[in-house]
DNA sequence: CTGCAACACTTAACCGATCAAGTCATCCGT
DNA sequence: ACGGATGACTTGATCGGTTAAGTGTTGCAG
């Protein structure tokens, strides 16, 4: 079966490709006649233009490009990377946008999929994630000016615009909420120290609860897997002065500290109350149902997909914050039982 | 910055374009000195061959296209997709394909999408999963011509590839394990009824269960979701004469079980035993640890990924059951209480 | 009635590869 | 020494769009 091409739709037509490529775009010099003809041939016979005759006459490639540089087996199970894509292509899909994927193993390929990315004018920019403290990707990206929008910061990234979440509003919220409850050893599961928002988590932790007069606030890193999620928790509840209560990073450790708490012959609530960050449907399944703290991470891809495609467009992108995310109360939070 | 091209190289090395094509691709026509001279020249600059213009003059778009065809809130959790993907990334990066990933609502639109992506030469091939019965995409990607893989038969796909796991042999294997431990009440929660593997699971339960002389054996169909999944073990759970068993068809709605089975008192594996298939870290995560029907879904994707790639070199690709998922025994399962 | 701007197109160059066809030098067998 | 085969390239067409520059027609002000 062949495909429909412009020349197809002008020799249907009567007139020259030109005009069909300026009917097509909505440009002028065609009248609205024509055009009207023109559209309704292309619908008619199903034309879709090339996309590589368009991004090799220099217009843009219609695709970004996002990679993700997690082992697989922490992929599958966290529910925050497939929210995020599922953000982009709300956004994507209503402007015929393609997302190119690519599992990378270390910043290092990252960095070489960006290269080849560029060079092979496969993508017209990229999401980059996971900020890290003098990321080495962000010079590379600069130097090659290929459009990007950075997750997880803030950071320094030169000229390219970020979104992040209000991370400090958001521990300092379960924070509050845990020491109303009447906790005072509350600790904390953390991500990837070297990310920067998990810095960011940390520092904000650390300064509420000395604000707060709770000494004792500890953060134990951990990597986002359940095993590592678990073993911190036993970690710190073998302790004799062991927490009240536990913030996690992600739901996949809060889940794994709620199994080791229950395996450990504690109970949740009572003994330890739990409070995950990043509410998947993961969070509700379990007993308890966990205290989350929720954000639309949907909503959050998209608005980040948005900046990308203005920046693609030339247009000025700012920096931008995104809402704080709230807690959801379920039933892993309790005031502590008396000692 | 400015992207060097084979007309950058031609130059620098003193030949014409063509020279340098045949060079890059290891066709005849150059003598091993030049082709030496000009791979040197395309590695110091950092060539990469632009995949639009290569797109354009026939060769292949070195991408493959994935659609996603469930709700968001899914895909976050379901650890299947993620898995199946690293696996497509192993072989496809190895080859410098991209993956082109689509986020679809319903069977309707991923045609659409096929049918852009065809007559965008977007890609080469796709992959195809939750194959239905008289499934609609079929026939339109026969019509198109455009390779593909169909993941989750067998069924009937016309001159597509397949590949399938043995679902039948890994159920059969679940259900005489129950019953060795003494279970004669065994039901299932299944996934989505219109898929085919669905089906194929559904008929290999019954009839195993009927030759093993459990008369009892139902399954309650479900749609992957913890919810669903909660909801449908809460139904069977409240029979007078409950099952003593359930299994699961996947790890989200097994989690989902083992909450509401605790939630309603009953303790597991004492008074129910749990199958999962598809084991993820999910299911070591909890507690206890559920009992899973294992199988490499990476490597499942790595083998799909090479039979389209074949496919799209245009070798002949037959279709392939992969093995069966074997019994992973975890503390979910364990011979009923005496009644 | 002239001059010229506005419109509605057409023409053709261009993007950066691939590849069939053509050119030229060299080698080899007889 | 000559014809033909082989090797090592070059030339130029081609893919399917985009777009600057060119052309012919119409309308309208002066």
């Amino acid at each position: 079966m062949k495909r429909p091409t412009i020349a197809d739709i002008a020799r249907r037509a009567g007139v020259s490709k030109g005009a069909v490529s300026y009917a097509l775009n909505g440009q002028p010099g065609v009248s609205e006649a024509t055009r009207r003809r023109i559209v309704a041939i292309a619908q008619e016979i199903g034309f879709n233009p090339n996309s590589a005759a368009r991004a090799l006459s220099g217009a843009s490639a219609r695709a970004v490009g996002l990679t993700l540089c997690r082992p697989a087996r922490i992929l599958s199970i966290e529910p925050f990377f497939m929210g995020l894509i599922s953000g982009f292509e709300q956004e994507l899909a209503a402007r015929s946008f393609a997302l190119t994927l690519q599992v990378v193993a270390t910043p290092q390929t990252e960095i070489e999929v960006y290269r080849r990315w560029w060079g092979e004018r496969r993508v017209d920019g990229v999401f980059v994630t996971d900020l890290r403290e003098n990321d080495v990707r962000i010079p590379v990206l600069n130097e090659l000016q290929l459009p990007a929008v950075v997750i997880g910061g803030p950071g320094d990234t030169g000229k390219l615009a970020q979104l992040w979440s209000d991370d400090a509003g958001a521990i300092t919220e379960a924070v509050r909420y845990l020491m109303a409850l009447g906790h005072r050893r509350i600790a904390r599961v953390g991500g990837l120290p070297d990310l920067l928002h998990t810095q960011t988590r940390t520092r904000a932790f650390t300064e509420v609860c000395a604000s707060l007069g709770l000494s004792e606030a500890v953060t134990v890193p951990s990597d986002y897997t359940g095993e590592e999620g678990g073993r911190a928790t036993r970690r710190l509840l073998i302790n004799a002065e062991r927490p009240t209560a536990i913030i996690y990073d992600n739901d996949v450790m809060a889940v794994a500290g709620l199994s080791v708490a229950q395996e450990m012959g504690l109970s949740v609530p009572g003994d330890l109350s739990i409070v995950a960050w990043d509410d998947s449907p993961l969070c509700s399944l379990v007993h308890p149902p966990l205290t989350a703290l929720t954000r639309d991470i949907a909503a959050y891809g998209a608005h980040a997909a948005r900046q990308l495609l203005a920046a693609i467009a030339g247009e000025p992108v700012e920096d931008v914050e995104e809402g704080t995310a709230h807690l959801t109360p379920r039933g892993s939070t309790a005031p502590p039982r008396e000692p």
